[in-house]
DNA sequence: TCCTCCTATGCACCTCGTTGCATAGCAACG
DNA sequence: CGTTGCTATGCAACGAGGTGCATAGGAGGA
């Protein structure tokens, strides 16, 4: 489980509220590990018993306080003997392949406009990938070339820009494929 | 839940016990979808009771009897139903790239000898992909070019093949970046 | 003969993840 | 003043998925 450890990694580029880091899960992080608000709240409160995680309450005003959550001494320590720890690759499940496996068995046409719904999906997350390379790494950074953190973010985006091109031109193969079924016919 | 479509169709492209397909889903279709024999077993049951899917007792020489599975009327047009419904994407979980992100806050350079376990890893896969193409796919087929069944098993083994060739692509990037805070030091 | 391995099926238990719901403060609008 | 909507936290229940273990037939080797 890894769960534990994107927070940590999360809280240490910033520290902030169960709510905020929830809403981080649906942008940067939530790119390559989704997290839903209920189970970031129940993970927060074991590492906070474990003692991975310090809390401070912080008073708002217009709007509700929050609980504001920052790394503590044995979390850096568990998110450091994870990063040793070998771990296998994640497990991969793409539902589309088992659906155009399954198109033989049906009418493979009738899938053209479910694989077109996927690739428009892909083609808007790779811009809001491209708008955001633009916005925080288009500009070499004012305090050198050698911050860490920067690049080893920009290197995961990159991850994430060449993951929605490569779903891109596959998707375009799989619509030449379904194509080539209602020509032949 | 895809993974009843996923085991519909397994079945559907060739009946068989649940030890068959639990090992099926350690190959082919578990390089998109991946399910232990537990799961399976499970699923298969309830399955049955639901009637998609019909047993025969087979009475086998020289090994255990098994129990062989095979799509119901029922199963077909639950698979058929479920290619009409719109899915949305799997969300993506990369434990890499957490860890890469969190390699800022130890030491970059320790994660060089993971990211090329997993190089290597994909590596593998990718040259096991090939020799699959070129085995079933390298000749064309003796029933002429649309064999709906054949082509589509095709296009989604060229996903996969796209997929480890990003990948593997991705983590030479990493290890790039990697490697530049050790000379940069 | 015993040990190990492969085929084949299954139960019990536990964790992870999701859904639905509840509560509560405050802002903005009609 | 009521409704809607955003921030913020949390409980309860359920289903999916994984680990460990158990059983059982037969093959093959030490």
């Amino acid at each position: 489980m890894a769960l534990e450890h994107a927070i940590l990694v999360s809280l240490l580029e910033k520290p902030g509220s169960g709510y905020e880091l929830a809403r981080r899960f649906e942008r940067s992080i939530g790119y390559f590990w989704t997290a839903t608000h209920q189970q970031i709240y129940r993970v927060l409160k074991r590492m906070e018993s474990d003692g991975w995680v310090d809390v401070r309450d912080v008073a708002q005003y217009g709007r509700p306080d929050k609980k504001e959550y920052s790394v503590a001494g044995p979390g850096r320590a568990a998110l450091a003997a994870w990063l040793n720890e070998a771990t296998e690759p994640e497990s991969v499940r793409h539902d589309l392949a088992v659906k155009v496996r399954g198109a033989a068995f049906g009418d493979p046409a009738a899938l053209i406009s479910e694989v077109e719904r996927h690739r428009q999906a892909h083609t808007d997350r790779l811009a809001h990938y491209l708008a955001g390379e633009t916005r925080d790494f288009g500009e070499p950074p004012a305090h050198g070339p050698l911050d860490a953190e920067r690049e080893l973010q920009h290197v995961v985006l990159r991850g994430g820009i060449a993951y929605e091109r490569m779903m891109i031109a596959w998707l375009d193969d799989v619509l030449a494929t379904l194509a080539g079924f209602d020509a032949g016919r």
